[in-house]
DNA sequence: CTGAAAGCGCTTACAG
DNA sequence: CTGAAAGCGCTTACAG
């Protein structure tokens, strides 16, 4: 590989130059500057990227902590905040502990020694709070509220907003007899979800019927089994997010139940796998690529030393589709 | 950040003498050993990775490019790759282009700067093969053959054979009128499925029945009703691959279709949307993880100077599931 | 076994 | 506008 002495001795020119010529850090001489753009492009010249972050302090590199990246909704994510870093010249590391906590902790001290700018947080692990914030490297958390002061900003949905329309939907879609599936308690989407669920239900005066969820698929595959055993009347059921409304058409379509007509179901997320399923799912969307852009503006915005909004929370929109009436 | 030199100075040794400890590439005496890595231990040092690529001319870095990560057959194997790579100490990028060829090529540089060890490719492009080329990092094909030789190893699947067991399965559930969906033809996957389906058409002298499909969900959709409409007495498809099986479905039904009753359906890959829909879908698996796990064995093996082989060709296997008979 | 020194390839005060 | 010099934080011959 060339180096930039190298460049330097073919156009003439120290090094000082060559660097001011590919950063536009300073005027440079017209001529100069013309001979080196030429000496880059014969030689095919790209600058060592250690050299300059050992530099700088700074790889331009976010790293992004999901708990689990097989879940769509996470890929999603990642893929939404990728695109907005990739734009504003900065590359992503994706940091997945699969329940593999030493894993998520080993990756963040590597985040640390690899002079990262930032961290994106989709995770909720007390562990991990910790050790970002003895990494001392700004974060912004994602689809869940600020905990810790290290933290710079929360980007969030609306999930009692949802949690009220999913409610809404079924009882105008006619259900009479909903059971809703209580997403994880130590996560706020979870708890908010329910809150609005609940609301409703009181203002209603309707009894609530719920039933304790995860949002993975096999958890999905189990609580449905629960409901459909406690609940034997059920003809509407929320889930607790898309995967367990996934879950949830399986195993009613096991028991002979037809949706929408014997049962309906209504998922959380609007992830792409909604769309594609048959029959397509009604879901409440969270506007997952807006929010993971947003997550990466601000996090950027913030490295940049610009001031940022510490609350950004996105609106949740019904989507109206085939397992609902 | 505490720096080598602060460490040395409380241990009262040289910087080479904690490098040495760190890295246990000489013998150091005991007691001084286990002074500094007391000091580590209470300082909290994290060596600088940039310093260290710096001087290595190596990150641990391994990049991965793929046509499209919304893909979840991609999606699958960049997890592998990831997995396999993180137990051998290396880090992995991800490069998707999602159709935009610059942001792949800058990508590659980007790689070449970043002075990553390898790359593995999962693209067909040819224009980035040439990048790939000049950028003088070894290459390793992942689901497709070998091109060029930069390329070390490639791994790939039974294709042939794939397309052979999907025609024979379709045959042996009494199928009478099979339509298969050829794949794209510019990559070896699609041309050998296809060859394996036409050379059981010619054994067992059954008129070859097709129409061209991309592995896209919405070509996919399309490419259904070009069936229904070419041939409205199919009894038998045979999807190019799992994401088209699911379009596949999903315009069946919109036609009324019973699957498997009035017309049956057959998948390739065996992505996990293939079990996790309704009803669970009949498909030829590739081992997507072990491929995964593969492809970035070889490469590293490559990388640290040990003899690979050059063709890694992994079994195909029928999984009989649900839209079949 | 151990330290001083050189060097990896950049960037940026500093002086002119 | 421009170059010589110092420095970013490591690692490894080299000499002892």
């Amino acid at each position: 590989m060339i180096s930039i002495r190298e460049v330097a001795r073919l156009a003439g020119v120290s090094p000082a130059t060559v660097s001011r010529v590919m950063n536009g850090t300073a005027k440079v001489d017209e001529i100069k500057k013309q001979k080196v753009e030429k000496v880059i492009l014969e030689t095919g010249f790209k600058p060592n990227e250690a050299a300059r972050t050992l530099y700088k302090k700074s790889a331009h590199l976010i790293g992004v902590i999901v708990p689990n990246i097989e879940n769509p909704f996470f890929n999603e994510m990642a893929k939404a905040i990728e695109n907005e870093a990739y734009e504003r010249g900065y590359r992503l590391t994706l940091c997945s502990s699969n329940d593999d906590i030493e894993k998520e902790k080993n990756s963040i001290e590597l985040l640390g020694r690899m002079n990262a700018d930032g961290i994106i947080l989709l995770t909720n692990e007390d562990e991990i709070l910790e050790k970002t914030k003895d990494a001392r490297i700004p974060v912004v958390v994602l689809d869940r509220t600020v905990k810790h002061k290290n933290e710079v900003a929360s980007i969030t949905s609306d999930n009692y907003e949802g949690g009220r329309i999913s409610m809404e939907h079924m009882l105008e879609s006619g259900c009479k007899n909903i059971v809703a599936m209580r997403g994880p308690q130590n996560v706020s989407s979870g708890r908010d979800r329910f809150k609005g669920y609940l609301d409703v239900c009181r203002e209603q005066h309707i009894k609530e019927q719920y039933v304790d969820c995860s949002y993975d698929y096999e958890d999905g595959l189990v609580r449905t089994e629960e409901i459909l055993k406690t609940f034997p009347e059920v003809d509407g059921i929320i889930a607790a997010n898309d995967m367990a409304a996934i879950s949830a058409y399986k195993v009613l379509r096991r028991h002979g139940k037809r949706v929408p007509e014997d049962v309906q179901l209504i998922g959380f997320d609007n992830i792409i796998m909604s769309r594609l399923m048959t029959p397509e799912l009604t879901t409440v969307a969270q506007p997952i690529a807006e929010m993971g852009a947003k997550a990466a503006q601000v996090l950027i915005d913030h490295i940049e030393g610009k001031e940022v909004p510490q609350k950004n929370i996105f609106e949740v929109e019904l989507i109206h589709r085939e397992t609902t009436r």
